[in-house]
DNA sequence: TCGCGCGTTGACAGCGCTGTCATCAACTTG
DNA sequence: CAAGTTGATGACAGCGCTGTCAACGCGCGA
């Protein structure tokens, strides 16, 4: 191997520059207490000066510590929102000095508690981001905790009040996409729902089932389909939908993916959108502006919620004393041309 | 702290258990030669009754290797791509027993390098995989190759041949792609380029015009239009070229981004695909199914690629011999419902 | 005045592994 | 048969840091 570049500087070098021992300089690198004002700046200097950076391994090797996150997720999971987790995850460790580790799930998959266990104990991870779905699968959150791993749940089912969760106003969101089609005159709204292992399935439904009440129409089983956040599904239930002798004007996906089969499966019957069916979808995906026409649907910071949970797991592994935020996080509505006022009947 | 589980594994306690030195375990997880086989046996089955893990941080401290790989990847990148890459890397990596570590990149960005530097030394990365289009940013080759980090490059313009990099026949995809079109009686088929930055897009067109060059077609730049691979530069260049005194009956977009793009656009013409155009696209992301109608396209093995890739380097880092691969790999033509027979002008 | 407590600092061991080099037995060779 | 060669194995230092604990100086109350 070829030699290259300056001298690694250590520990050693800048407690010789700054004139102390290694462990003060440990100490200031570590932001500990009970060091003089005088001192610690003299040792920042020193770094500084050296451009000192800590070696991770070292610290790991001594002090236990691995600075190292995991990131669990659903490997089938729609991408862009892997891609939010991932990068809200990410700015999150960048920002706290910590890397992030993968761990892509293969679901449903009868040896996941064994993937995770390999993952959590060999990668030496200190906690876990948990994005939904995964923070309602027991095999998975069972096994974190009796691990002791503390975890982050992003948009858990079921919050646990003793660990670190975030979530947003999906349920409102919901309730008002409803209400934008209601309020266009919209009466047989169909609704798709998503994939019953996912938490926010019911809670888009019950979203649903509010607005209508709300507005005094009396729910239909009908106009419900079981969907399960997939093109395929969302095609299905729509097919089931418009074959109904009384089919609905318009249609709530619970999510993007499935709204797109929703549009599909109209096309195919040469069924104008927004013209004789308006359609929206939920979580603003790349497809969704991308279609045609583009979906009215619900976007969802979720690049915030992935940073504001990595961020508290980060605070929690350090010792501070963390608690989830008390409000969720606020979805947006976003109004394109997949909807359309009822056509009146006349 | 809660104390849990059992007592961490030591080399010593294999050590102790196959009545060898901690020298010879080492050697034996390290796979090193000059073992006897009678030794390895011994020592190997120690380890698996003791379920001995080495402890990375140790090798990393005392060996200087950190078994880390970094994936540094443009962040706007179209999603799929990046999953594919990220499944692919993920594999190599943990069939060798090395960890991954990320860098998002934001391009164009003058600090590019900074960034890079920051990462490949702080994040003590053994290699990196660069997929395209960063093997053609020259701030970051460079940087790489005078830091002498090892690399491994997807599908990059100009195949350094002292480093490794895999490339797939998309000229060759791209051939085949023209020429369903005009098997199918196109005569006037438009192209939208891909972003100049981009190894492939020239690649992509090299192709196109090869294959109107086979089938005795000429030329027409006219028919030609910058796209930068993303929706609304496809729409643009649509719009321009539908917009033609003679526009063409086929357009052949350089990803399926742009080709949704010309899609919507032609939406917006009620223009009926395929009966009144033809329009395919490129790279297979799931956009292209969702679509209506579907896209004709082509699918790459990223995933295959970025296997390779990642493998290869890692093998390098090991100090074999590596090679990159002789042969490109295979691109597929998908055939979906965007393309039509020419209408016949009779 | 002495003794005590507190805030600050340093000496040193040791985390678990790999690199270096020494050792030793078993061969080979003239 | 002595000397040299080779392959297998072990002893030990040390990678760069943090935890532990001791030491030190200073202010304060009795």
């Amino acid at each position: 191997m070829a030699e290259a570049g300056p001298k690694k500087v250590t520990i050693f070098d800048v407690a010789e520059r700054a004139g102390v021992s290694i462990k003060t300089v440990s100490r200031v690198v570590n932001n500990e207490s009970n060091v003089r004002d005088a001192t610690r700046e003299k040792v920042l200097g020193a770094i500084r000066e050296l451009r000192y950076k800590p070696n991770a391994a070292a610290r790991e090797l001594s002090g236990k510590r691995s600075r190292l996150v995991g990131l669990v997720y659903e490997n089938a999971q729609e991408f862009s929102y892997l891609k939010d987790v991932l990068n809200g995850t990410l700015d999150a460790c960048e920002a706290r000095g910590y890397s992030l580790l993968l761990c892509p799930l293969a679901l449903p998959n009868p040896d996941i508690a064994a993937r995770v266990r390999e993952f959590a104990t060999q990668a030496r991870v200190e906690g876990i981001v948990l994005p939904a779905p995964l923070g309602d699968v027991p095999a998975v959150t069972a096994l974190l905790r009796q691990l002791r791993i503390p975890v982050a749940a992003i948009a858990p089912k079921d919050p646990q009040p003793e660990e670190i969760n975030v979530r947003c106003n999906d349920g409102e969101a919901t309730h008002s996409l409803a209400e934008v089609l209601i309020e266009q005159g919209h009466r047989a709204i169909g609704f798709i729902k998503g994939h019953p292992d996912h938490g926010a399935s019911a809670v888009r439904f019950a979203g649903y089932r509010r607005a209508l009440e709300r507005h005094g129409i009396a729910f239909s089983a009908a106009l419900v389909r079981q969907g399960y956040f997939d093109f395929d599904s969302g095609m299905t239930a729509a097919s089931e939908l418009l074959d109904l002798a009384e089919p609905p004007s318009a249609i709530v996906a619970s999510n993007d993916d499935m709204a797109a089969g929703v549009l599909f499966e109209a096309r195919e019957r040469s069924l104008s959108v927004p013209g004789d069916l308006s359609v929206v979808g939920f979580d603003d995906t790349q497809i969704a502006s991308r279609l045609w026409p583009p979906l009215t649907t619900v976007r969802q910071p979720i690049m915030q919620m992935a940073e504001t949970a990595a961020r508290l797991l980060i605070d929690k592994l350090n010792g501070e004393a963390v608690q989830s935020p008390d409000e969720p996080f606020e979805c947006e509505v976003v109004i394109r041309n997949s909807t359309a006022p009822m056509p009146s009947i006349t």
